[in-house]
DNA sequence: ACCTGAACACCGTTCAAGT
DNA sequence: ACCTGAACACCGTTCAAGT
């Protein structure tokens, strides 16, 4: 029963050390480079060795996204308006995504359904719950912006990618006709912090006129 | 010069028809089913022949989403107000989801600011142009549209997905706590059309209300 | 008991040989 | 000239052998 010392290397191996490990990869060399024998030689064993902790390369994946999620800031403030808790999620959304444009493409990938997307929904209606907000609501609420967030934070971790990698010369759209490029560029304001701001008060002020909620 | 009868079996062999049995094998296998060698044995070709069209995988992917996006109706027609345009296209990118849930996938992956989702945005820029909306207030209006089709589709076509396994006995969220199977339950009324038109409504209004464009 | 190398059935892609 | 099988460097995963 005692705890001996531990003389591994490895002491921490686990299922999220494992998870670690691929997203440090993803984030540093890029989301092709996530193999299950790149994350064992990360950690400095076997390939097999991994399968101790995750059960298959899906299960890492999700894993990762959990990492993901875990970083957006869904806690609860009492006494927040529920737009000022959706502006919250959008902007520290945003800031996960910046901080792992590679990685985001797990995060949209995933089925939205299950874990641990599921439990992230969970924790926001949990957040809507105090203030008076009732589950169909919330549904009707949450769908119509997490349908925007998603899509925004593509199109974000997208430009993110594309900007950090604007050293390599000519853009692959260079050839694109004059006008296309000019629509282009007009996107990729995306990455403004302000853009995100500009399209989300669309979206909640939608909400506000629809009736949905209290505006 | 003269053109020969070709006794050949695969006389239409071309890029395209090559992307238009992957998208054949997606839609009726699914996307981990799609690989050079199975569309090669799609065709009853050697997997080699495949590159004298497609240069590698890919441009086999984005081709699929070329496909996938002509699907969509954006024709221009004149007269018609901005968000019935916008309505229009809507409506009609869920039916092309519909069709293809495994395949839109590879939309919601595919470059933004690249072939063939840059001329997509492109053509939709034009149906607007016609209607007196300058390209400063396309790309606000859009970016916001965009963002949310996107996502809302990504939603859409799990779900698709989803409810056409339910044959399957029970579901892999079965285990999740009460509240979390409710909100599932809850998030999945995305599949009926009511869904979409009711989440449009709110990000047209959102567009209207922030005197974006007339209303 | 724990760890992992070899092996298997796949990939995308290159190269050289087939017709 | 056109087509393609063999080969290479990868995958995820199974299985049996190593300690």
């Amino acid at each position: 029963m005692s705890r001996p010392g531990r003389p591994r290397v490895h002491t921490h191996l686990s299922r999220e050390s494992v998870a670690r490990a691929g997203l440090e990869i993803v984030d540093r060399v890029g989301l092709e480079a996530l193999s299950l024998r790149s994350v064992a030689a990360e950690l400095g064993v076997g390939t097999m060795t991994l399968y101790a902790h995750t059960p298959d390369r899906q299960t890492l994946e999700r894993d990762i996204v959990g990492l993901l999620l875990d970083e957006v800031d869904v806690r609860e403030i009492p006494g927040e308006r529920w737009d000022d808790s959706i502006r919250r999620v959008a902007f520290s959304l945003r800031e996960m995504t910046l901080r792992h444009p590679h990685a985001f493409a797990l995060v949209a990938a995933a089925p939205v359904f299950e874990s641990p997307v599921l439990e992230y929904a969970a924790r926001i209606r949990q957040l809507h719950a105090r203030q008076d907000i009732d589950g169909e609501t919330f549904v009707a609420m949450w769908s119509v912006c997490d349908a925007f967030l998603t899509g925004f934070m593509v199109m974000l971790a997208q430009s993110a990618i594309r900007s950090r990698e604007m050293t390599a010369a000519a853009s692959a759209s260079a050839t694109a006709p004059g006008h296309e490029q000019e629509l282009a560029r007009g996107l990729a304001d995306v990455l403004s912090k302000d853009a995100l701001r500009r399209d989300l008060e669309v979206v909640l002020a939608g909400l506000g006129a629809s009736g949905l909620v209290d505006s």
